[in-house]
DNA sequence: TCAGTAATTATGCAAGTGTATAATTAAACG
DNA sequence: CGTTTAATTATACACTTGCATAATTACTGA
């Protein structure tokens, strides 16, 4: 008879949990929190539910380490961009701005996967471990950029005043990514990098223009 | 026998549907979206659960009102104060960018209740065009602000760089909203609306002060 | 005072939820 | 080739969910 077709395949551990959630944040993005059940999760990564509890020890688990692998993955995305090779520290926070604020990291579905988790931040403790920590990631990087670009244009500032703009950079960068997200269609393409570009210079008192070569 | 103690009270429609959108609130800022189930929605009301079905013709419906009056709350509560007269409109500018970024706006179980409706408007058609509303609604009152403050100063600009303007200040209040709710405890107090004016002096370039005699 | 009516309760159900447990089975190893 | 082991499936259970339906009950107006 027809024999040895084999009903499924071994991974190695690390691997088969990445793909677990790979499918758990398309999920999410998709249907929101409440579409991703286990039974969804499961069929979308092409294996049985039970596997599920056998490489998590809860759900609530696979969605913490979802949340962390996403908020990772849009950091480095962003962070990227900025760290290629510029001529001024000036154009180097330029790119990181305008990352943050064009595709892929400026997306429909990576606004409401970010909405969907923090409904969650206030409830599990470790959930607002990370959220701290990846905030402060962002902005620290953020604020390291603007120091450059301050000395660069010999301009002196204080620790303090300097942790001031960092938080207001990341506040515009963050509301214009939000609001980019969550209302597609309602600015034109390229209009928020401008004017996140503009506010930041505004801000920290350096003119910043379009950091070339980026589509 | 001990008789007549009436077992429920009779409340107009109106007053019925307000409880109950209260506790819906109240319930889905303290646990979220996924706490917030028909039964203890009803148990907070004080009502049995099958009232719900009797005032609202789905849950569905009863969120959507929740989020209706949750985000006219909002934008009326930040309006309020540069609605109160005040000498300049500088002044009243800053009393609006203030207002947002100061208790009661700027709480942690608004934000999260925010962000729990957010996930809900990619998916239903209803919620989009509330929260297409509200966005708009609360940009435009703050594009009058600035713009009649420009005015006062003497700048002169064009529609498209004033809606520039509006987006950008906008993007700093929800960005620094957003984290002062979510990271309670990151900021001193005063802070965030320090830095907000700031910010939205700078980005519209005029100098903002607090606006004296708020707590 | 006494029906009429709409608000409210009481009860139940079918579907979906996360999770536990035992039975399979693919792969590694001697 | 046979044994072992861990990955994977299969099945079931207890619980919650939103919703429907029928039975009560408080209020209103003639």
């Amino acid at each position: 008879m027809t024999e040895n077709a084999p009903k499924f395949r071994r991974e190695p551990a690390e691997q088969r949990k990445e793909a677990l959630i790979l499918a758990t944040l398309s999920l999410i993005a998709e249907k929101g929190v409440r579409g991703a059940t286990v039974r969804e999760i499961a069929k979308r990564a092409e294996v049985t539910q039970g596997l599920i509890r056998h490489h998590f020890s809860s759900k609530e688990d696979l969605i913490t380490a979802a949340y962390e692998h996403h908020m990772r993955h849009m950091t480095n995305l962003t962070a990227a961009r900025s760290a290629t090779a510029h001529a001024s520290c000036r154009l180097r926070l330029a790119a990181f701005v305008e990352a943050g604020l064009k595709p892929p990291v400026l997306d429909s579905r990576s606004v409401s996967l970010w909405a969907s988790f923090l409904n969650k931040v206030r409830e599990d403790a470790r959930m607002q471990a990370i959220h701290e920590q990846t905030y402060h990631d962002f902005r620290d990087r953020l604020e390291v950029l603007i120091a450059d670009a301050l000395k660069e244009a010999k301009i002196t500032t204080t620790a303090q005043h300097l942790r001031e703009l960092a938080i207001a950079c990341n506040a515009v960068i963050d509301g214009l990514w939000m609001e980019g997200g969550a209302l597609p269609g309602a600015f034109e393409p390229g209009e928020l990098p401008r004017i996140g570009l503009r506010s930041v210079g505004a801000i920290i008192g350096v003119e910043l223009e379009a950091a070339e070569g980026q589509t």
